[in-house]
RNA sequence: GGCGGCAUAGCCAAGUGGUAAGGCAGAGGUCUGCAAAACCUUUAUCCCCCAGUUCGAAUCUGGGUGCCGCCUCCA
């Protein structure tokens, strides 16, 4: 059984899908103005992470994220640039999907861009304006909350509460400071789409609730997004959204990943403590970013640090060891016994049921990941001692597999692709200076066997002589 | 002012009633020419403080302290 924390309840729930077998996410994505930094990549990975355990699990998964390629950031940003905002959205939306590869985040299912869906929000807008919910004030339609008797019920406030704490500059054509927009006018300038209301673009809020329903319909399965979406983003969705359906509910489970701070506050553009992935990702692997990330549980705030992410760097080399080490005795020739493999294929059972107990209380890969370094530590023991057979040689590949398998699910690639990536010229190179190395070593000559092993360190390749021979890899 | 979250070893981090996972770092050992990696052993009598409930609490309740977030665009 699946429990997962509902932001609506704020309990952990059990999860019964709308459909058996089938599972619809809808999750907030980035408005393209920039490369994503850390924060953002927190949530697309956690959401990552979550429709990978779906799938793992055997659900039919449709998982959709949209991109925000009109708004006002975006406008302001092309200004600024000299830009059409929509290219600079276009070059944007481009840039996400690098830097996702990076951190092997999958592409969704369906990534819907808010420009592409004008006619289903103005579908939306009319409809909400013909039932008295919404109301146009100079080329601007705004959502009347109060109309709305359920405002604020996932984020916990009421709308008397709300107001007496409002900052805003009070927008004195509307009926209430809370109303919010679902469609504006365009200024001078600005990218606009005809409308009944004239020349405008949409809302933010909007553009959320016409794609998820479209993609996904009424009473989807969940709706994800960063914390500090759950107000006013979440709301908004909720009301314009129950509001056009009059009746049912917009989404089912409401799932809110909790924020990255830097020196314990929160990364934010104005405080200039924003880290990119794409800076990230220049000094660390995209894997050792994520292996970070899924260290803590999604819903707890998370620090981030250079020295955090070097710590997380040796968890996982520590992870990649065992890979290597059961492809280096799978290598090996014998028929000894075979002694311990049932023992091992039973911690692999053990291991694979921790893990997803793990996952399935409310998606908790910081204990699924102690899971996986548990068979880590089980199958390096095996390896250890191991006299090659038949029957080990089987079980080993199983345990591999598993760890594999395990390791897919938190988007970790424990096989290792790029090391196998090596050219033939690199391998070649090794090759022969290790040749020359180990005549050193023949020679007792000890002084030049050090030198070559510490200068292929400096230049990030480190030599391990094991029993079985030399070894060799990339530093991580 | 309103709403919410968090406080666990040197560091990171699970654990929400039954007597403290996992990782990094540290210590000792096996292995090694020396290392590295791996393996074995070891590292919190105690979970911010106080009071209470309970046979029993890090876990529940009340109070306090500290930190953080939302209420405004923001993942």
């Amino acid at each position: 059984m699946m429990k997962i924390y509902n932001t609506m309840s704020r309990k952990k729930e059990e999860f019964i899908p709308r459909e058996e077998g089938k599972v619809s996410i809808y999750a907030c994505g980035p408005t393209t103005y920039n490369f994503f930094h850390i924060g953002n990549a927190r949530m697309f990975l956690v959401f990552d992470t979550i429709r990978r355990y779906f799938a793992y699990r055997g659900y039919k998964v449709t998982y959709v994220q949209n991109f925000t390629d009109v708004d006002d950031k975006i406008i302001n940003r092309a200004r600024e640039e000299g830009m059409d905002p929509l290219a600079l959205s276009g070059k944007y939306i481009a840039e996400y999907f690098t830097d996702a590869a990076a951190l092997n985040i999958k592409p969704a299912d369906v990534h819907p861009k808010a420009t592409e869906h004008i006619v289903d929000m103005l579908e939306m807008i009319k409809t909400l304006i013909s039932k008295g919910l919404a109301y146009e004030v100079d080329g601007d339609v705004y959502f009347e909350v109060r109309k709305f008797p359920g405002y604020g019920k996932l984020s916990g406030r009421s709308v008397d509460d709300l107001r007496s704490g409002a900052r805003v500059d009070v927008d004195e054509r509307k009926k209430d400071p809370l109303d919010f927009a679902l469609w504006k006018a365009a200024k001078e300038g600005e990218p606009y789409w005809e409308s009944p209301w004239g020349k405008g673009r949409p809302g933010w809020h909007i553009e959320c609730s016409a794609m998820s329903l479209k993609y996904l319909g009424p009473g989807f399965d969940i709706h994800g997004g960063g914390g500090d979406l759950v107000f006013p983003h979440h709301e908004n969705e909720i009301a314009q959204s129950e509001g056009f359906m009059s009746g049912g509910t917009f989404a089912r489970y409401w799932m809110h990943n909790g924020f990255i701070t830097v020196n314990q506050e929160k990364m934010s553009k104005s405080l200039g403590n924003f880290f990119t992935v794409r800076d990230i990702t220049a000094k660390y692997p995209g894997q050792v970013v994520r292996f970070y990330l899924v260290g803590t549980h999604y819903r707890s705030p998370l620090d981030f640090d250079d020295q955090k992410l070097e710590m997380s760097k040796k968890a996982l080399a520590r992870l990649y060891t065992t890979s290597n080490l059961v492809k280096e005795a799978l290598a090996r020739e014998g028929t000894g016994a075979g002694a311990g493999g049932e023992q091992l294929l039973q911690s692999v059972k053990h291991a694979e049921a921790e893990f997803v107990a793990a996952m399935d209380d409310d998606f908790n890969t910081a204990l699924a990941a102690a899971a996986l370094f548990d068979l880590s530590k089980e199958i390096n023991s095996f390896v250890s001692d191991y006299a090659p057979s038949a029957a080990g040689h089987q079980a080993l590949r199983q345990a591999l597999e598993a760890f594999a398998r395990l390791g897919d699910v938190l988007g970790l690639d424990l096989l290792q692709p790029e090391q196998s990536q090596n050219d033939n010229l690199v391998d070649k190179l090794m090759e022969l200076i290790i040749g020359i190395r180990s005549q050193a070593r023949q020679n007792k000559d000890w002084p030049t066997a050090d030198k070559i092993r510490d200068g292929l360190k400096e230049a990030g390749i480190v030599l391990e002589d094991t029993p079985q021979g030399v070894r060799w890899k990339r530093k991580l």
